[in-house]
DNA sequence: TCCAAAATAGTAATCATTATTGATTTAATT
DNA sequence: AATTAAATCAATAATGATTACTATTTTGGA
């Protein structure tokens, strides 16, 4: 009908990566499509996040292990990155929030702020005093 | 005297960090001191940087263009990143800080926190003006 | 159905970062 | 100054995420 509707695989890796809670990377949305679509290439993975982030549809939140992590959820909230496990937690808006949302810097335009935490999460220092008992 | 100094190399690549305002990338620091230490390694500015994040001596705040910058001042500030140059500001403490310096989550235990802006400087936006004009 | 434009698969290339290894430097001790 | 073990390094190769390329396929409209 309308010419603005995404192509077939390019609506199922914005579903996958909207109905996905793990702030994932391009190779988990690739390996998790993957098993639907066997033809998949992880190369169209890459160009339509990248499409996606340009759109403002997605954005990036974290780099871990090098890897680009990124979050359907473009709501202004914060991050935990846990650097044992590597997981990436969503932290509630009421529970902190970035102070402005924009830099108040003369002349300068904002676009996005990403404000994150590192550290370790509650499961890696459970299993830690657990080691250490 | 005391076994606690660094090497010669080392710590001239922790001075380079220091005393520059860039935010340098690895690849930076190694250009810069390439100079004046003919000899010197990339992989050993790699591996001083790290040791240094490890220290805390030194802090990763963005990645531009899949370059990681890193900053000599640990002090907790926050960075805006121009999307069209690359470069990395400082934004003053007493103009924007971070709200929280850990993470309010409970059993989560926070090292670090990263709070970046994006968006376009206030040179390129000048730039952009004068080419429209 | 037919066509032109957009999107994709598959593969190769790029480029930042890390690992390896043998040589050099350091630091502490005689 | 000489000795020696450990730390550090240069040079190079390897790794791995991301991007580029090209021939083929899909898409949406006439």
């Amino acid at each position: 009908m309308s010419g603005q509707n995404f192509s077939k695989k390019r609506q199922m890796i914005l579903d996958t990566i909207k109905s996905s809670h793990t702030h994932p990377s391009a190779k988990w949305v690739y390996d998790t499509l993957k098993e639907q679509v066997p033809d998949l290439s992880l190369g169209t993975v890459y160009r339509n996040i990248n499409l996606f982030k340009e759109q403002g549809l997605v954005v990036a939140v974290a780099n871990v292990d090098g890897e680009e992590r990124i979050d359907g959820d473009t709501s202004a909230h914060a991050h935990f990155v846990c650097k044992e496990c590597g997981k990436v937690f969503d932290i509630p808006e009421d529970i902190i929030t970035i102070r402005s949302e924009s830099c108040p810097m003369e002349g300068f335009s904002t676009e996005s702020a990403v404000l994150t935490y590192f550290g370790k999460c509650n499961f890696c220092t459970h299993n830690a005093n657990i080691k250490e008992a």
